[in-house]
DNA sequence: AAGTTTTCCACCTATGTGTTAAAC
DNA sequence: GAGTTTAACACATAGGTGGAAAAC
């Protein structure tokens, strides 16, 4: 997962669908992200090998769903997703962005809380949820050409960026086509 | 003020500034907006005249800043702007935009509440300001040249019809300058 | 020297504007 | 008919992508 120091979305973004909550309760909805073992790596002979002793990590801040609180309805109602949650190589980030070592081990986790409001968080009970297919390797630029190349497939913000057929990129022939089509 | 079934920002957006709150306690700051008269208008001869009585009133939504709750500290630190907040004429409207009736006046409120909680905001006291100012007409398509052309000005989202010194819309001029410096 | 991070960029999605002509 | 509303449009802002080269 690539991390940036202005701020960057997960993808695919973590989503999640719930049962079994009452449906008149209100509850909030958290995620956060905590190191997956204690190494640090690098990507070698297209391979992640441990590179030694993981740095110290950042706390790491709990990220709260917007729409919270809502109630059990609500939240059943329709898959839930945090895709507005950004990660940062920033030590100085002042956004509340989540701050990660670049080149170290994540695993994203998700917490349900009974509770009103967010005052009332800490003295609330939380049930978390790890999905350890969610784990992942921040990194500030691509390792794995075929990890790039599946972004680049499904993440439409970055349709620029895909084949045509034949392989070659269409950014450079749409935009002549369009200029065509504006002034003949 | 121009209102749409799909939901129209108010331009320019409501703004204030806060003092004398505590600066530990929570806040919750809320806008609504309610008839000004009992009136229904009509723009003739570049005037707004009375065109009869009001229409009915949909029941009016109670804006929540997406700030709240906050502290005082908070919201007396900066201005306090209500641009999300969204006007339409659609009465089946389910997005929880306020529905006002195209030709006729309004006046926006603003309210402080101290409470930590939505939940809380029945049984809170409500301080409430007016600023007569504020007051508006609701329009599908603007009625006054000049109110049109104060929003064209000043919104930047209407830049694209701004005019040139020598009165043309700079629109086309620019989208060639900008093909030749790419191909040139 | 080699590996990692940063900055700037073109290209994209998403959404806020008034205009225009058609619809009501 | 005259006035009002709607829908499609071009043109903006705002911000999410990986690429490439520079910086570290």
């Amino acid at each position: 997962m690539v991390i940036t120091k202005s701020g960057r979305r997960m993808f695919p973004a973590f989503k999640v669908r719930c049962s079994g909550l009452d449906r008149k309760a209100r509850y909030m909805l958290l995620m956060d992200i905590v190191a997956a073992d204690d190494y640090r790596y690098k990507f070698h002979n297209s391979r992640w090998m441990v590179a030694g002793k993981a740095d110290p990590e950042m706390p790491k801040r709990m990220y709260i769903h917007p729409d919270s609180p809502a109630t059990g309805e609500q939240w059943m109602s329709k898959a839930v997703t945090f895709h507005k949650l950004k990660l940062t190589n920033n030590i100085s980030d002042k956004h509340g962005f989540t701050i990660l070592n670049s080149m170290h081990k994540y695993q994203p986790r998700f917490h349900i809380v009974r509770a009103n409001d967010i005052l009332k968080l800490p003295y609330s009970t939380f049930k978390t949820y790890v999905f350890p297919e969610t784990e992942f390797i921040a990194v500030t630029a691509y390792q794995n050409e075929k990890i790039t190349q599946l972004k680049i497939d499904n993440n439409p913000f970055a349709k620029g960026f895909r084949h045509t057929g034949n392989g070659r990129r269409e950014k450079r022939y749409f935009f002549f086509q369009k200029f065509i089509f504006r002034f003949i």
